[in-house]
RNA sequence: GGGCGAUUAGCUCAGUGGUAGAGCGCCUCGUUCACAUCGAGGAUGUCGGGAGUUCGAAUCUCUCAUCGCCCA
């Protein structure tokens, strides 16, 4: 049955998916050699609640190349692939789905509530599976794990426990960033800083007892005060007039004049009529405002350390959804006059934090404490997911002591950033963990050398939930079930911490976790340390940097040698795909126009190591043009016989070649191999598609196809079956190489041309050296052939002669390398540049176009059509261009300087340039003679 | 404020010391036998500005400008 003129993406692409399920082969270990060396990739697991967007297309596309470049060559293979469960992103998307029902968590109580997400996750969380399918990701889907599966939870719960016991984890209370929407600590790392337009009010607290000073209010030139005001306040300035409630201090800075008399008086804070003192601390910016700065210990970081260094009370006058709680709120009563109490939770009370704000500064101006109002804009920190301002708060969270393991992550990427070539462990593997590309180790280790805290626990339902339990006096008994921690609290009933721990904290142990750990398994011994990471710039911190510190913590080893970072995907104008742009290019879509095979040829080609890529359609459409020119250098091969000669059950034959033709495209296979298989090495994704892309599209379809077409259609059988089976094998390797960027059509299209030992999905890998099968004369004269053709294609389209017409050519003068050359492909080169005959000719004749090649000039006589002016025009540009090329190389070479001190090769090889141009030169200025004596 | 990066053809980008490249787009020509999702040919660059190192700089150094990103 004859070819179809294009390859249906459409219904290929899922038939030969299922065929590739159906066969097993994504299952950790197909197609490996005996004795193979394992190779294993994590894939970053995306989000539960998920759906594939361009990040995770090229994410996963260029894990699937590594995993199938490897599976060819034979590596006994894992791709591990899973999910996490998203503690925040899950919650909300089933409260929402609650919400429709008219239910809330709350009435529905937490068991319940864990029941529907857990309902919901059957139903709706595999989405992103299907979804991976479709781009051809070849994951061992037989492995699926999930940060909530039992055995995963096994080992979260065994981890915490074992960091506990080493005292690795710990409880406290610390001011943490509190998500006043999901009512929940979250990590610095979940903050984002948004700058917003507000204003900086300036507040005038009173002094204590009676006292005034002396505030400076006119300058001279210098800056020096030459006046000043008696004052019986001090200005403060802030951009939350609200937490002023909570405020038990001022600060100043020791060394600044104005205020040094007043450091260890006191203020009466407005409104609450709470004495607070003046205190001393480099905090407070002389430069800054009016250089005194209100202190919130329980609502702002800053001021909390300030609190700590100088024995200010900390007073948290909010509740978790960030509304005023004043009333039942003994800390924030105590030392003020009840009356002032009374009135302020009868005039703020139970409000949310910005109408607090408005009651706050109305009531600064009604009492005249109100000294101004600046417009700022300022950074605030906002959740990441629910776009709210943060509140610092104060509360009990668990946290990681970082501090205490961040070492060996530290140092193991410094051993591998340093490493070389042939440096391994006993294992065989590199040393340490290289990040690529090098600068965003840099990141890393900036972030991992000023490491904070890391809080852990979240006041969420839906996650691991904390192993820790509590008798009645609050003493915590931590445990890997209840049994064990009433065992060890001797009986008494307890009750669980009602915590769970950051979805991270469990995607930390993500390696170990997904291979058995902690149990002793094959897998585990197998493929831990796994190889490769590949993964976003964007989670270096929230999940490379942890899983490094964890494993190490854990299992004493570092999980990956080396971690790719890839950059993110823009649109085409550069800007980061958001819903709320609306320039979302939704990878599915780009799979049903134009076939995964060309999203992911795409966005490899695009790979170029940190930098951001800019996705467009017409590109897109560009590759898939290349699948269709693939395609259909296979059907020419089919119609012209290649599968009744080529034997598709040995692909891994060389051929037998004597025909140059055939013996420099098996030279070319070898050396494209070599750029791959180098390129790949590196993780230079964008260049290993572009090699293939030049070769095939370039080398293999341009020129091979074209040329052995005298070859095919001749009366030399033997010359003919030779060029068949040559024909028939670079076109299999063409498709083994790109089957790892395009696995679709290259397995579709190993699929028809004829019986197959294996898939090619489980090809092997080629190893041709470029030494071994390139013939270096062969490669000369196929070069010779094509640079003639080149030629005389360039100047019959400048003399616009006829494409159809055969013109005949005459040799002027030809040695004997030319002359065999000619002799050995002259059927090639005259059906290329649709020449006549060849005869010989002392002088080129009138109106006749000179080709001066390397050892052979030739002339095509072309009388009626020339126009010789054209012509000469046409000469003169040349030979302008290679005479600007000749004064450079010349300039270089008289300049003695340079033969001194350049490498001998780049001196012998500027001469031998300049040599050709020379030749070249000469040629054409004999030609141009010969036109200026017919004009 | 600190750090990192970018600036090369109309557009998107490769190119880490030795004759400036690709894809797309553009212009001209061409559909009888692999492919019009194609073929043949063509035009297009003071490699952001300036200075330095070097026999030689898109590439290394400094500096300025513009634009990004991360961290505070």
């Amino acid at each position: 049955m004859p070819m179809e003129k294009t390859f249906d993406a459409t219904s290929a692409e899922r038939r030969i998916y299922r065929a590739w399920e159906e066969a097993g082969a994504f299952r950790a270990g197909a197609n490996a050699r005996p004795g193979a060396e394992p190779f294993c990739i994590m894939i970053p697991p995306p989000n539960v609640t998920g759906s594939l967007h361009m990040g995770h297309a090229f994410n996963n596309t260029l894990q699937d190349i590594l995993i199938r470049w490897k599976r060819m060559q034979g590596h006994d293979v894992l791709w591990q692939p899973g999910q996490d469960h998203a503690g925040i992103a899950t919650q909300m998307v089933v409260e929402r789905e609650l919400a429709k029902e008219g239910l809330d968590r709350r009435t529905l109580g937490r068991e319940k509530f864990l029941e529907k997400v857990w309902e919901w996750k059957e139903k709706s969380g595999g989405t992103i599976i299907e979804q991976l399918k479709r781009l051809g990701a070849s994951c061992d889907w037989s492995r699926n794990r999930f940060t909530m599966d039992a055995g995963f939870q096994k080992a979260v719960i065994a981890v915490f426990v074992d960091m506990y016991e080493k005292g690795l984890i710990y409880r406290g209370k610390r001011l943490v960033n509190w998500d006043p929407h999901f009512e929940t600590a979250i990590s610095d790392l979940e903050v984002e800083q948004v700058e917003v337009d507000g204003n900086l009010w300036r507040f005038r607290y009173r002094l204590a007892d009676g006292l005034t000073y002396r505030h400076p209010v006119a300058f001279d030139e210098d800056g020096n005060p030459t006046g000043w005001e008696e004052r019986d306040y001090i200005v403060v300035a802030t951009t939350r007039p609200e937490t002023m409630l909570g405020d038990t201090g001022v600060a100043v800075h020791p060394d600044d004049p104005r205020y040094r008399e007043l450091i260890g008086k006191s203020v009466i804070l407005p409104i609450v009529g709470r004495r607070i003192p003046i205190v001393a601390d480099e905090h407070a910016d002389p430069e800054k405002g009016t250089g005194a700065v209100k202190i919130t210990p329980a609502h702002d970081f800053n001021d909390w350390e300030v609190g700590q260094r100088t024995g200010l009370r900390a007073i948290n006058v909010m509740d978790t959804r960030a509304h005023m709680k004043l009333a039942d709120n003994p800390e924030f009563a105590e030392g003020c006059p009840p009356e002032a109490v009374a009135r302020a939770i009868q005039l703020l009370d139970g409000l949310d934090r910005y109408e607090a704000r408005e009651v706050v500064v109305k009531l600064a101006e009604e009492e005249g404490w109100l000294d101004g109002i600046d417009p700022d804009r300022h950074m605030v920190p906002h959740g990441d997911r629910s776009k709210v301002a943060i509140e610092p708060f104060l509360t009990d969270q668990w946290f990681v002591d970082t501090a205490k393991i961040v070492g060996p992550a530290i140092e193991a990427v410094r051993q591998g950033m340093a490493r070389g070539e042939g440096d391994v462990d006993a294992r065989g593997k590199p040393v340490g963990t290289k990040i690529l590309p090098e600068r965003d180790a840099k990141v890393y280790f900036h972030w991992l050398e000023n490491i904070e805290p890391w809080c852990i626990s979240r006041q969420l339902w839906w996650g691991h939930q904390i192993p820790v339990w509590y008798d009645e006096e609050g003493n915590a008994y931590c445990a890997r079930t209840e049994e064990e921690a009433v065992a060890k609290a001797g009986g008494k009933p307890l009750t669980r911490d009602p915590d769970v721990l950051d979805t991270w904290f469990s995607s930390g142990l993500w390696p170990i976790g997904t291979l058995g750990w902690p149990e002793d398994t094959p897998e585990l011994r197998r493929y831990f340390p796994t190889d490769v990471l590949v993964t976003g710039f964007d989670i270096i911190f929230f999940w490379v940097a942890r899983m490094m510190m964890m494993q190490y913590a854990v299992v004493g080893e570092r999980p990956f040698h080396t971690v790719y970072v890839h950059a993110l995907v823009r649109d085409e104008k550069g800007r980061k795909m958001s819903k709320s742009i609306g320039n979302v290019i939704d990878p599915l879509e780009l799979i049903d126009e134009f076939g995964a095979d060309a999203v992911r040829f795409t966005l490899t080609s695009m790979a170029a190591m940190g930098r951001d890529l800019k996705l467009s359609k017409d590109r897109v459409k560009g590759y898939r043009n290349f699948g269709t020119k693939i395609w259909n250098a296979v059907r020419f091969a089919e119609m012209n016989g290649v599968y009744e000669t080529y034997d598709t059950r040995r692909p891994d034959a060389l051929p037998e070649a004597t025909q140059p033709v055939n013996r420099w495209v098996i030279g070319e296979t070898a050396r494209v191999r070599a750029a791959v298989d180098e390129a790949l090495g590196q993780y230079r994704f964008n260049d290993a598609a572009n090699a293939l892309y030049a070769f095939t599209w370039g080398r293999v379809c341009d020129w091979y196809l074209e040329l052995s077409k005298p070859l095919l259609g001749g009366d030399d059988t033997a010359l003919r079956d030779e060029t068949r089976r040559v024909m028939g094998w670079v076109l299999d390797q063409a498709l083994v190489m790109l089957h790892p960027i395009m696995p679709f059509v290259t397995e579709e299209l190993w699929g028809v041309t004829g019986p197959r030992e294996r898939m090619l999905v489980h090809a092997d890998w080629p190893e041709w050296a470029p030494a071994d099968l390139a013939d270096p004369a062969a490669d000369q004269e196929m070069e010779w052939v094509i640079g003639l053709v080149e030629t005389i294609r360039s100047v019959r389209a400048e003399m616009h002669v006829p494409v159809g017409a055969h013109v005949p050519i005459l040799a002027l003068e030809m040695d004997e390398n030319a002359e065999h050359a000619w002799r050995r492909n002259e059927a090639l080169i005259r059906r290329l540049a649709r020449l006549g005959d060849l005869s010989r000719a002392d002088a080129a004749p009138k109106g006749s176009v000179t080709i001066p090649v390397e050892g052979a000039t030739f002339a095509l006589p072309l009388a009626d059509v020339i126009d010789v002016a054209a012509e000469r025009k046409r000469l003169e540009r040349t030979l302008e261009k290679l005479e600007k090329e000749m004064a450079g190389l010349r300039g270089r070479l008289s300049n003695p300087k340079f033969v001194a001190s350049a490498p001998a090769d780049v001196v012998e090889e500027t001469r031998a340039t300049l040599a050709q141009k020379e030749d070249e030169a000469a040629r054409i200025r004999a030609a141009s003679g010969r036109l200026a004596e017919l004009a």
